[in-house]
DNA sequence: CTGAAAGCGCTTACAG
DNA sequence: CTGAAAGCGCTTACAG
């Protein structure tokens, strides 16, 4: 079996308290028992059982962290910030990807109280929100990831929608456009709603009057998005420039206007907002987020919380996302 | 504080024992205690400490899964296949990503000197063998994922290159190409000498002599595909059809021909293997592999390894791929 | 500076 | 069918 604790103590002919020390770089050891004990932990390569460690210390060094189920690109390099601010400051990410819509927070609490982790990362878009009240009940450290939330007490980091929303309408402005169709996400979307005042302030910075008829909306997917754009152009004609509040709307406009014929950049042009990779091979102008900073910043905030637990003030964080310029709204030649 | 077994004993008047009896199904308890204990349960809402029962019973009842630093849509879906197929069989899944090149062996295997995990999962497709194998040392449930293993004793799962390669070819054969170009990957890749060798069967098939000329190599990635491409362009002539060993080959090699003027697939047909997201979006053909199975079909042969300690045959599995026809191997009109 | 002892919260032979 | 007791492998006041 593995070496324990106890055989160290017995060879080096000290008690267990001491190796325990040893183990911690307690400062009340001696030199020499100290060394002693260590050439002893060298020799029988001695790896304590972080378990029984665990157990003692009523915690685990570990993170949990809640997907979607439907992960893309974008939510990988959210993880990979994750992990690697995890383990810079030696925690462990445990990965939890909800089946159907519905068991998000059965296992999160599942997680949360057998007491395998000692926090909670939850990426869910669209969980609503009277689910991570019930997870905030749990009272137990919790960040939610890219997202808004209203409530003051949860702490969550998310790109700034608002800014980003104002960047990606001022790059279109800029580019000569002014007709610019605004392909938002749902009703009661918080992310959508910042960035659309963030379009809405960029025309007014430009002195540009708001058009109702230029908002249409979707469900943040092509499909919903398809059908809102049909309406519009039923009624309407094609707009300078189309701002998609997510990349796969973006994605599919480009590959649908393809299909009708309307050229972009040259008739009209392309923006999205998430900055997912695909949109590099698409050669589509994107807000991209900072994607990995900001599962980073999530880490460093919920690890914060797990290690004084006293001051529980909630903070939120807002990450500015920069416009990354590609073909799809290149200046017209 | 949480509440514990010792309460729900003393609540409900019986001894710890019975209490654990009765959380883990044994069958010796009688039904009326049975259900007194479980009452209680509910109602003080008790769910037992898992760090106190993984120590009793020496397992973790959690899997770590090893990913490579830079992973992709390619991974994250091969994860979403250990995830599911985790939760399905009461796991946990540990991730950890190497950060640098060297350390994938020294996360692992502290992992599992710690005790905090039953077994790993190795996604390390340019892991070197010998590092394996000092895995494999440590003697502990390990499967090698996406990455074919000459070493008999090492389970693994990975796509069938050798079927794969015949099959891409195939297809392009079928299409009328027969001066077929292979960007193969580096010498000593098995994944690669797999692919070489389905290539090399599908013309041998077709009644098509092998031409070592039309077999380059590159290392994987797109720079030295193009540094092996120009080399080739300079003394052949272009070739009817690119084989591309991975997808990252073929999708830079799609932008590449456009740039010099090159018209997929009327003048040349290309495609990849792998099957990330991209190749979807970019319309290219490529052999895909059932990603999300293999991860599935990781976590089983892991599992079925921790839970029959005795017999330890390894396994190595070769799930097929197959062709997704798209427009870069669309059948010239 | 060091050790004996209790404790973390479960499980499981062993008796009865 | 049930309980007392030892054990899993650590940590940490408390004494000295």
């Amino acid at each position: 079996m593995a070496v324990t604790l106890k055989q160290i103590c017995e060879e080096a002919g000290v008690s267990k308290a001491t190796v325990s020390r040893v183990l911690n770089n307690h400062p009340l050891v001696s030199k020499e028992t100290r060394e002693k004990v260590q050439e002893v932990i060298q020799r029988l390569k001695f790896t304590p059982n972080a378990l029984a460690r665990n157990l003692s210390l009523r915690r685990t060094d570990t993170i949990g962290v809640l997907f979607p189920w439907i992960f893309n690109g974008f939510f990988s390099t959210l993880l990979r910030g994750v992990d690697s601010a995890a383990s810079e400051l030696n925690y462990h990410v445990i990965t939890s990807l909800s089946h159907d819509a519905g068991d998000e927070n059965a296992m999160a609490s599942r997680l949360l109280k057998e007491r395998r982790i000692d926090g909670l990362i939850l990426m869910a878009p669209s969980l609503p929100a009277d689910q991570i009240e019930e997870l905030k009940s749990i009272d137990v450290p919790l960040v939610v990831l890219q997202r808004e939330i209203a409530d003051p007490e949860v702490n969550s980091v998310s790109v700034d929608n608002f800014d980003g929303g104002l960047k990606a309408t001022a790059h279109l402005i800029e580019r000569g456009c002014r007709r610019i169709l605004a392909i938002a996400g749902p009703q009661g979307s918080l992310d959508s709603d910042r960035r659309e005042a963030g379009y809405r302030e960029a025309l007014k910075q430009a002195d540009i009057a708001f058009d109702p008829d230029l908002l249409i909306r979707s469900n943040f997917n092509k499909e919903t998005a398809f059908t809102s754009f049909e309406n519009f152009r039923r009624r309407f004609a094609m707009p300078d420039a189309i701002f998609c509040f997510n990349d796969e709307i973006a994605l599919g406009m480009l590959k649908y206007l393809k299909t009708i014929g309307v050229r972009v950049p040259e008739d009209v042009a392309l923006i999205g907002f998430d900055g997912i990779e695909f949109t590099e091979f698409a050669e589509l102008s994107t807000l991209t987020m900072p994607m990995q900073e900001m599962g980073r910043q999530a880490v460093r905030l919920l690890i914060k919380q797990i290690e004084c637990k006293e001051k529980r003030t909630a903070e939120q964080l807002l990450l500015k996302g920069a416009v990354v310029e590609r073909n799809s709204t290149r200046r017209r030649s």
